[in-house]
DNA sequence: GTGACTATCATTAGGTT
DNA sequence: CAACCTAATGATAGTCA
């Protein structure tokens, strides 16, 4: 492998930081390079945050090798056991309940109130959309939408819109991902990660 | 090379960004703004860390006034069951019965989630982008879009409920058009809709 | 409390070593 | 493969509307 002789007076040693679009990192070297560099400044982001800011922080991250890391101001599972008991307790049981009984009361109404927020910011929007014009092409490759529930029946097109994406985001994710998380499960199994502190909170790494 | 400033005939509308140490902001407010401000762009690189790295992330974040506001991809409860250490009992059951009640057909409660990523997720755009094309927007809202296979806008709540779960059990073709348009979407900068999700994943917002 | 701005600081994509 | 480098992109502190 014949190595060129540097010429420094002419030849930047670098083109610097590109721009780059935000989706799945092709190169599995680059990717896992990435990786590494943004899991550092994810955790170092959620410390500043929490030490600026006086908030509790968790944050879990999974490589797509399956190992995992972890950062938690006070520690991760304090923070979840604050977390969770509120949407696994009663709040789902009760929300199913309600929406096979009537599928319109209680916690949709509630939904739907919360909704009357976000409206506004959608409305706020518009009246601001002032210079715009072009590609109403980019439509086409939406595909096929899907708004569901929420009372859709009173929601503006938009909203409509809006709330479909979202919630067949969500879905995507999760049939997207299932088989990775399958496997991940499996592969990693449980083993317990190596704590060490990182400033503020803690941080889990893995061992390999 | 100390060089001043030349006084400008005009006064800078603002200093620009200054540094500042990491450690507890003492300004209510301004911890305030700084907290809305950070969180967002943590969500932001947690969404991004997910995608560009394919990396399964979660993130739970309470404000010092108590709010939780959190993100997870695939989802937080479901990362949260793989990284917590294996404990029938105490937080590890609740994790699995939340995942449980979540996955087995609470669309409600998976709804209501999603509506806090639609939140966020505008939230973080109006930020910079919607000047550019709000146009298209509205063009859509106009009332071409398609609608699925089903026309879930005549469907009663009950039908969407159950639509919506059984789309939950495996929708393969939807899941690959919501994935290929969130990328469009989120990438690109330009998408069509007021809606990003930000990355995708689920948003977690604070119930009021 | 949120939106808009802008100058700056911080992060990091691509290369190199 | 990680540590360095450079330069461009991205995030955001401070301020005002």
């Amino acid at each position: 492998m014949a190595m060129q002789v540097a010429a420094p007076s002419r030849r930047r040693p670098s083109l610097g930081r590109q721009k780059i679009e935000i989706r799945r990192i092709e190169s599995e070297e680059a990717r896992q390079v990435c990786f590494s560099k943004r899991r550092a400044g994810f955790f170092k982001k959620a410390s500043e945050l929490s030490i600026l800011c006086s908030a509790d922080v968790a944050a879990v991250v999974f490589s797509p090798a399956g190992k995992a890391y972890s950062f938690g101001h006070p520690s991760v599972e304090c923070l979840l056991e604050r977390f969770l008991p509120d949407s696994s307790s009663g709040a789902a049981a009760r929300v199913r309940r309600g929406a096979n009984n009537n599928g319109g009361g209680g916690m949709v109404g509630e939904l739907n109130r919360q909704y009357g927020e976000l409206r506004a910011m959608v409305e706020a929007h518009k009246a601001r959309r002032e210079r715009a014009d072009e590609k109403i092409e980019m439509e086409r490759a939406a595909g096929r939408w899907l708004p569901m529930d929420a009372d859709v029946r009173r929601m503006s097109p938009e909203e409509l819109m809006a709330f479909g994406t979202g919630l067949m985001a969500g879905q995507a994710a999760v049939s997207a991902r299932a088989d990775q998380m399958l496997r991940d499960a499996l592969l990693i199994g449980r083993r317990p990660p190596t704590t060490t502190t990182a400033g503020f909170g803690f941080f889990h790494m893995p061992h390999y």
